[in-house]
DNA sequence: CTCCTGGGTT
DNA sequence: AACCCAGGAG
């Protein structure tokens, strides 16, 4: 029986945030058991500042148009930067296929696991190619986007916000949660990112709704 | 580290 | 109409 009691658990957290996960976790397509590595990373780039709702469809018709990186690699920019349609940010649109040209020259079209080659790519950087690795093949991996980020500084350090910058202390902290296994640390980075982003949110958060209010050390401090 | 992006928020 | 955001790039 874990001790909710304790702010600085990791392991208490971790189980009670992932069981929490399983049971609310929205169904996304992108998480759905036949994705694949390419259509995980078309998502995250669309994610990258874009909202669910509106990735969802454009994210769809992305992958029936364009189902692997040759495919986008192919096409003409201007059908890209058309099929991005509403998405925003359209140099990103440019970015993701000139990340599929470096898939294909590189790694024969396939989305490679490991992270220095992932990083290498254009438009993917530390979020992303952590990310890729964890949703998409179920790796290891330290993903700290800002719902992770936030969770930790207040769950963890008892603070509202993280700092502006990624510390290294903070990259400690999250290392700390980051369970030894594949399949947990994969778990875990879903589960973090799907709290900050439906409960431990940076406006108004529900509290009330929060597996681990009870071991949160800001909440604990008095929210 | 700072800058950049354009949509979202206030 | 300012200001914030979130991640990548330089």
């Amino acid at each position: 029986m874990p001790d909710l009691l304790d702010p600085v658990a990791p392991d208490a957290v971790r189980e009670t945030v992932v069981a929490w996960f399983d049971v609310h976790a929205r169904d996304l397509p992108w998480r759905a058991p036949d994705r694949t590595p390419w259509g995980v990373l078309v998502s995250e780039v669309m994610l990258q500042q874009t909202p669910v709702v509106r990735v969802e469809p454009a994210w769809r018709a992305w992958l029936a148009r364009w189902p692997e990186p040759a495919d986008l690699a192919a096409a003409s920019p201007a059908d890209v930067l058309r099929a991005w349609d509403r998405l925003g940010y359209p140099r990103r649109a440019l970015r993701l296929q000139d990340c599929a040209r470096a898939l294909v020259e590189r790694h024969g079209g396939q989305v490679p696991d490991d992270e220095e080659a992932l990083l290498a790519l254009p438009g993917i950087g530390s979020y992303t190619a952590a990310a890729v690795r964890a949703f998409a093949f179920g790796r290891r991996s330290v993903v700290l986007d800002t719902n992770v980020r936030r969770v930790l500084a207040r769950v963890a350090e008892g603070v509202a916000l993280p700092a502006p910058a990624l510390t290294v202390g903070e990259r400690r902290l999250a290392e700390e949660y980051v369970p030894a296994d594949d399949a947990g640390a994969a778990r875990w980075a879903a589960a973090s990112m799907e709290l900050g982003a439906l409960v431990c949110t940076a406006r108004a958060p529900r509290c009330g709704a929060c597996p681990v209010a009870d071991a949160c050390a800001w909440r604990r401090a008095g929210s």
